[in-house]
DNA sequence: TTGTATGCGTTATCAT
DNA sequence: ATGATAACGCATACAA
């Protein structure tokens, strides 16, 4: 049998009020008895009945992101468990708890209004978001936290965002830095706000640096850069850097020019973990940084803080793809 | 204002009882009062209180995972994201949730105490088990639900483990069939369980299939194996297949001999991602369906029913690093 | 500073 | 087949 709140005060002989004061440390409790039933709930092991407490108190301490099963982050790729860690991290550390979920994309909507309406959690992180996401709407709507990983257009909300735009920035200042005048920015697709972030810092590089860059459109993936870069081999390729929006095209673009016999520096973005064992040079997004400062975002925002968007620096990882040119570029 | 049963009874002209009855659909219920009653509840969108159920059910429907930051799983292997897949795959299906947490490790009996007192979750699982696992002993003491991944000696819990023995087995085998006959293995750390079981496989093939094989003892990790290797090659090395306890061994015994000018088949052991990349032939566990099943087991025994520990065969994954040694052989 | 009493939203028991 | 009501364990408004 487990003891309950009744038990401690009927053996503390006091109410259950004032045990209940202690627990949630309200000041209005004198000290000596203060001390008598703490030491009862150590004595006896006594913890308080979350439930019953989250029914009363209408907060539960747990927070919950769910997973798309098809077409978003698909909890399999090392981004999900670095960003799970980060906000497990920021949790764990203040005893709060998170319900992680994963769903198929169709009734998407009905499934985050269910958990809402259930009353389980306090508050949502949000992943793939999505111009006029609906989710967004609906999260509004019902006056529900969350707290958004990336950003769209409007950005009606609280977000955590990685800084594309210098982490490009910094790619391409390495690349001057090695002694690279003509580069080539293999860019993700047109239209989404990763690639348009990476793009606008690439292009105010150029600018600050006086560089020349050329800029092609692919699709983050390898076939694609391959494509790209059999069309400019056509007219001949005279660029002496490369740059790529994500470490599989760099990857690609590497194994390609490599088997054309061309070596030229070359830098990814993303840091996964092939790029270390390849060295490739790339830009690390800081994911568990992220994944913290959403949680501890979150966590504000569902005690009713003022709480501001946030963008997380990127950092460059330097490795062989380009650092072994410095030699011959100076 | 979010709507109660207490709201949804009024409007049905009913009690609260007979709407709770429907919610959870016990048969005493007319059909007709049954069917008015869930129009209203479709018509306003009312979801029940999970809290409120909770705490009269005793029942959460949330299940708990507690990762070790220190010496365990980390969460940031594909290992701990697959197997996560897994039991969500499982639980998502049958509506219910998982509360994923970290710790660090010290006083780790004490938080999964706190936990169950909290009451809430229904039922644990239990990763990295050792030997007399303190954790073990405490949640049978409490007569609290858990699933084990993987084997100790005392096997006094439902557990759910990867057939480390076949798994072995069919790595010999497939060695055996691309011609080999003088086969090294190496073996994970001495007196782990996995260790154990995957060198009982390598036995059992060797006496079935007659073969000779020499047994080395590793850690699982790069350095040691090139140690191994080395002082094998002083004898000189006259083997013609490898199998490694760990995908990292088979990379660096390949690496290594490679280095040498040795080429000769070599199979590893979880096919972790970079085994694809360096098209290596590896033994994969099927992580996921180990989640499944083990998510699957801890919500038959939070529900009082008979449960089996369960095996889950592994595959061979056939890649290069013994393919392309097939011509040779035959 | 402490106690009393009520309610949080359900489910279960016992009537009817 | 349905209703009234007492729990579940805790937190808080109000009283003392």
């Amino acid at each position: 049998m487990n003891l309950t709140i009744k038990d401690i005060a009927d053996l503390a002989k006091v109410s259950v009020a004032t045990v209940s004061r202690v627990l949630n440390d309200s000041d209005k409790v004198k000290p000596e008895t203060k001390e008598k039933i703490l030491k009862i709930i150590r004595d006896y092991g006594y913890k308080p009945d979350k439930i019953a407490s989250s029914l009363r108190k209408k907060k539960t301490g747990i927070y919950g992101i769910i997973f798309s099963v098809k077409g978003g982050r698909v909890l399999e790729d090392t981004y999900s468990t670095k960003f799970l860690k980060g906000v497990l991290t920021f949790l764990s550390k203040k005893g709060l708890k998170l319900i992680v979920d994963i769903h198929e994309s169709q009734d998407i909507l009905e499934y985050y209004k269910n958990i809402i309406k259930s009353k389980v959690i306090d508050g949502f992180i949000l992943l793939d978001i999505r111009k006029n996401d609906k989710r967004v709407e609906l999260l509004k709507n019902e006056n529900f936290p969350f707290v958004v990983i990336g950003r769209n257009d409007e950005n009606n909300f609280v977000y955590v965002d990685s800084d594309n735009v210098s982490g490009a920035y910094i790619a391409i200042k390495h690349l001057k830095e090695i002694g690279c005048q003509k580069i080539l920015y293999i860019s993700g697709n047109e239209g989404i706000p990763v690639s348009e972030q990476r793009l606008s810092g690439v292009k105010s590089a150029e600018k600050d640096l006086k560089l020349r860059i050329d800029i092609e459109y692919g699709d983050f993936d390898e076939e694609k850069t391959i494509e790209i870069l059999k069309s400019i081999l056509k007219r001949g390729f005279n660029y002496d850097g490369v740059f790529c929006a994500s470490d599989t095209m760099a990857y690609a673009t590497i194994k390609f020019l490599r088997g054309l016999g061309i070596e030229v520096p070359v830098i990814g973005y993303d840091n996964i973990p092939l790029s270390e064992f390849i060295e490739l040079t790339t830009v690390d997004q800081n994911i568990i940084k992220i994944g913290y400062s959403a949680a501890e975002a979150l966590h504000k925002l569902a005690n009713g803080e003022e709480v501001m968007s946030l963008v997380v620096p990127s950092k460059l990882v330097k490795r062989k793809s380009t650092l072994s040119f410095t030699t011959k570029h100076i």
